[in-house]
DNA sequence: ATAGCGGTTAGAGTCAGGTCGAAGTCAGGA
DNA sequence: TCCTGACTTCGACCTGACTCTAACCGCTAT
């Protein structure tokens, strides 16, 4: 079992930031101390690296929850979480997509600071 | 010359967007027509295309803001946005390699859907 | 000449995603 | 017993990037 404090930096998130979290409704699956102390499982651990991943790659909020909320509900959601899954990584790969378009363009620029000194 | 709803069009803003970047002052170098509207050349379209390209690798309007000053000041610095351009270029690349690590995590997550009809 | 369209401004409002501070609880040590 | 430190809640506040509103101007077509 992890702390907020082992948690935050595992995850490289504030402990605020855990607890703004778990009040938006994305850790249902956290357990407490006998004094009210959030405690985190491996499989939390993971949970959260999850949640991370979805979060760094522009999944709002809102829909992070609603994944983890079917992901509550049980083995029968898994077809719907699948499909969440498999459309989040259409998304992932457009972003990829436009990263390079607009690394090309920044290498485009870069090339003609270099070509000629003036300009 | 372009109206601001044309470069909006060809730029995926809205004029509300490109206003907004005027008054935050990352087109100093548009004109106006007689009447007072903002008219945009090839060269300022370009310009703005590149401002798209550093907002969305993620540069913040102040940063932005910054490298057009330099533009404006005329060819003496084009060593330091030569600069700028290249450390930004490192940053992408670090924003491609974590979204790849994420792909990987999700691809996980997908390919144990398949794997297991429960859970 | 007037309605509509496309533009103008300043300034307020919105939204996501935190971030902070105050005030309180609890366990263990000097 | 009191202190320290780690946690708790709640609500206020902050930042970045828009987004919208209200009130206005000036050209053009009917």
């Amino acid at each position: 079992m992890y702390t907020i404090n082992e948690v935050a930096e595992l995850c490289d998130l504030s402990a605020h930031t855990i607890r703004y979290y778990d009040k938006e409704g994305l850790l249902p699956f956290i357990t407490r101390t006998k004094n009210g102390n959030r405690e985190f499982s491996e499989q939390s651990l993971e949970l959260i690296r999850l949640i991370c991943c979805l979060k760094n790659t522009g999944m709002p909020i809102k829909d992070i929850k609603q994944y983890i909320d079917l992901l509550m509900e049980g083995t029968h959601t898994s077809d719907v979480r699948r499909r969440v899954m498999v459309d989040h990584r259409k998304e992932v790969l457009r972003q990829m997509n436009e990263l390079k378009k607009n690394l090309n363009l920044i290498d485009l620029k870069i090339s003609h600071y270099d070509s000629k000194h003036t300009h």
